[in-house]
RNA sequence: GCCACUUUAGCUCAGUAGGUAGAGCACAUCCUUGGUAAGGAUGAGGUCGGCGGUUCGAUUCCGCUAGGUGGCUCCA
């Protein structure tokens, strides 16, 4: 007797949701549903417009279902027969028409219900357990965009009652964690409805993408960058060159000046090209890296936006190494190592997932550059001990890539990191950039697009969620709250404040006329990491009491031994 | 962009079977000078996303439009 597995039961809980609605409603056409790392959807296409509001109607009919607790009956059946069990069903047939000649065609029946199914499922309905629906969604049938849009339920399961409470309490809390909640509550940024996808950055929430700004800096010195900036708006000759006029206009924001189209650059690169293009370079510059924190714009489709996570105008931790074939291994080595050593300064080395995308069947180039390529791009995964998965058909027209994925609080997929080979941009039939190899003659060189956070706006919004607002101390916009327990304590409160200051640290006074709870609580809520109070007694003792976010009280010490603890939190 | 849902004060949300609206927090003023998670009082703040329609009258019903949310496609 096999295992039953979360799988099993989720994917068997999609089967009785659509029986359920073919139930509940009337000339329903199923298509597909499977179970995901969270629960199950199903496909329909259906008249009746669905809403939550139909939800408790068809949770009672999969309870009932559920209560039959009817086996699930497994089959092999013959292509005709499968078709004939399937008749009135367009989708179902059509996916019938799929499967390859030869291979196992089984259907799994239940009650007086049968579907068209690999399987593996529960052995009885009982086991899957309880079932909530969650959302309603549309989504084009076999994921193109040119085909109809189906009605997709999403659900999930739990073994009892008290499994699914706990699993409904969790996503309440993975929502405390919204990037968007705390950016508002904590002062952040903002975003103006009249313009979509732009982010309004507050002090605090500037100060963070700057101190970010900085670190990276830092690292990308270390790791043989040098820095660039190029223009945001370049015009249209160029964008021709680049191929972007052609393949990415519809994402470009473009403008007109004397009779002139000019583009807001959607990417860097050109630029970089243009940089290494405007001298004459030999071999021994290469590779030339590039880094470039430039301000990008693309005019995303409205449904796409979220918060601060996809945006439309964006600063990407951007940098183009400009190299030789025979270099590419070394220098995506390179960068996964600068990638590893980065995310483990955020903990993100161990959540991350890493994807290979290979070929696709739209490419540039000849087959054997390109697995060439990606073999380059492997190793250097494997030299750096990374796990990685392979989307296979799934890389850019110009060439492989790989793609570092994050996860936020809602269990969305983000990517960040990410490097990108290109054969296409230096070439004679695009920007045409050219070195003096040893040879003394002329030659292309490739160009690896990279970047290690992604978007600084991206990083940043799963920074909020990865440390529910509580920024560690190097990156907290407000490192040290001073609080006077009252008018008496003002004085010593800016001594301390200009001391800490004069230290290189981000601090602030409250000097409201609250009482010293309200002040610790504002504090604590604001996230702060250190509370200082000062009253009559510390200025006598010429001490400070210590109140840190992550020890709570600290009592009181001498304002040399806190500067100490700073410094020492600051390093680590 | 596509499908569904949604939009009331700075924030979180009530509410009106159609007769132009409320709470908590935040904010302002005053009182309180208080030692480790919310002291008290008073007050200000909204043409109920925008446009149009039905109606004696629309925040409420209908249409369009814009934004947002959840997905889909796309993507840093």
């Amino acid at each position: 007797m096999s295992e039953v597995t979360d799988q099993m039961r989720r994917h068997s809980a999609a089967h009785l949701m659509a029986r359920a609605v073919q139930n509940v409603f009337e000339n329903v056409q199923v298509d597909i549903g499977p179970a995901t790392d969270e629960g199950f959807y199903y496909d329909f296409d259906l008249p009746h417009r669905l809403s939550p509001e139909d939800f408790p109607k068809i949770e009672a009919e999969i309870a009932r279902l559920i209560a039959l607790d009817e086996p699930f009956v497994r089959k092999v059946v013959s292509r005709d027969e499968c078709a004939r069990m399937l008749a009135g069903q367009t989708y179902k047939l059509e996916r019938l028409a799929d499967i390859p000649e030869g291979e196992d065609i089984s259907t799994y029946t239940v009650g007086d219900y049968v579907e068209m199914c690999r399987g593996p499922h529960v052995e009885h309905s009982k086991q899957i357990g309880v079932v909530k629906l969650r959302r309603v969604a549309g989504s084009y049938y076999r994921g193109d965009e040119h085909n109809k849009m189906l009605q997709r339920i999403y659900g999930i399961i739990a073994r009892d009652q008290a499994e699914m409470d706990a699993l409904l309490a969790r996503e309440e809390e993975a929502k405390k964690r919204d990037h968007r909640r705390l950016g508002t509550e904590l002062d952040l940024f903002h975003l103006d409805p009249e313009d979509p996808g732009q982010v309004f950055w507050h002090p605090r929430g500037w100060s963070i993408y700057v101190t970010l700004q900085d670190y990276m800096r830092r690292k990308l010195v270390k790791d043989g960058y040098q820095e660039v900036n190029t223009p945001a708006l370049m015009p249209r000759s160029l964008w021709e060159r680049s191929g972007h006029w052609a393949h990415y206009q519809q994402n470009m924001f473009i403008t007109e000046s004397e009779k002139r189209l000019f583009a807001v650059k959607p990417m860097n690169c050109p630029g970089a090209l243009e940089i290494f293009k405007s001298r004459t370079r030999s071999y021994k510059d290469l590779p030339l890296r590039l880094a470039e924190f430039g301000h990008c714009a693309r005019n995303e489709p409205s449904g796409t936006l979220h918060g601060i996570m996809r945006v439309r105008g964006f600063v990407q931790d951007d940098a183009h190494i400009i190299c030789t074939e025979e270099q590419i291994e070394e220098e995506v080595a390179k960068f996964c190592r600068l990638l590893k050593d980065v995310y483990s300064d955020f903990g993100f080395d161990q959540n991350m997932k890493v994807r290979l995308s290979t070929m696709p069947e739209d490419h540039v180039g000849d087959e054997a550059t390109w697995r060439k390529a990606e073999d380059a791009l492997a190793k250097a995964l494997v030299a750096n001990g990374m796990t990685y998965a392979i989307q296979e058909g799934e890389g850019a027209f110009y060439g492989p890539k790989l793609e570092f994925k994050i996860t936020d609080a809602l269990d969305r997929e983000w990517q960040c990191g990410t490097i990108q080979l290109d054969y296409q941009l230096p070439s004679a039939e695009r920007l045409n950039a050219e070195y003096i190899g040893a040879d003394g003659k002329k030659h292309h060189p490739v160009m690896l697009h990279r970047a290690v956070l992604g978007s600084l706006e991206r990083f940043i919004g799963i920074l909020i969620e990865h440390y529910a607002g509580a920024f560690p101390l190097w990156l907290a916009p407000e490192q040290v709250r001073i609080l006077p327990i009252s008018d008496k304590a003002a004085a010593y409160a800016q001594k301390i404040r200009a001391a800490l200051a004069a230290a290189g640290y981000r601090v602030e006074v409250d000097s409201s006329a609250e009482k010293l709870g309200a002040k610790i609580r504002a504090a604590t809520v604001e996230k702060v990491p250190y509370q200082i109070v000062v009253g009559p007694r510390d200025e006598a003792a010429e001490q400070i009491s210590v109140r840190s976010r992550a020890d709570g009280d600290l009592g009181a010490m001498k304002l040399d031994a806190f500067l100490a603890r700073l410094a020492a939190e600051m390093k680590s």
